[in-house]
DNA sequence: GTTCTAACA
DNA sequence: TGTTAGGA
C-alpha cells in the first residue's frame, strides 16, 4: 500500500482527532462546514478522519493563531478535490485497520508518519504531534 | 460512553 | 466559539 493512500484512510473519530490538534469538537465541525476539510463519514454518519485531515487541521489551527479568518484560510488551504489523491477514503480495508487501532498503535503509525516526508506540511506535523511521541 | 445536528440564557 | 438539548 502506497503512503499517499495510507495518509488518505479514514481512522480517527472525532475524539482522538480533538487530542491530535488540541481543537474543540466544535471548531472541528465547523472547519468542516467551510469544507477547510472533509472527512468520511460513517454509515452511522460519524465522521471518520485521515492523517492528512488531521495534518489540514493543525495547519488551519497555526493559521489561526496568527490572526487568520476562514476566508483567509480559504486561500492558503486548497479546496480538497473529490476523486484526487487528497480526498479521504473509506474502505473495507481501512474499517478493518480503524477497528483495530489501539493507542500505542496510534503512538507507532504516527511515529512511522512523521518519517515519510511531504512538502509544505512536514515541518507543522512534526511540531505539532512532538507532544505525543516526546512524553 | 461517544458523536451528531441545531440553536442560543 | 461555548454550550446544551435531544437522538442515534
Amino acid at each position: 500500500m502506497s503512503d499517499e493512500i495510507r495518509r488518505n484512510m479514514a481512522l480517527f473519530p472525532i475524539g482522538i482527532v480533538m487530542k491530535l490538534t488540541d481543537l474543540t469538537a466544535r471548531q472541528i465541525r465547523y472547519y468542516e462546514q467551510h469544507e477547510l476539510i472533509v472527512p468520511a463519514r460513517t454509515a452511522g454518519n460519524q465522521r471518520l478522519f485521515s492523517l492528512n485531515d488531521v495534518e489540514r487541521l493543525l495547519e488551519i489551527k497555526s493559521l489561526i493563531e496568527k490572526g487568520v479568518n476562514i476566508a483567509g484560510i480559504k486561500q492558503v488551504l486548497l479546496p480538497i478535490e473529490k476523486n484526487s489523491d487528497d480526498a479521504t477514503v473509506i474502505n473495507e480495508q481501512t474499517e478493518v485497520a480503524r477497528k483495530e487501532l489501539t493507542d500505542s498503535d496510534l503512538h507507532k503509525y504516527l511515529k512511522r508518519q512523521l518519517r515519510t516526508k511531504r512538502p509544505g506540511q512536514v515541518s507543522l506535523i512534526q511540531g505539532e504531534l512532538s507532544r505525543f511521541y516526546n512524553k
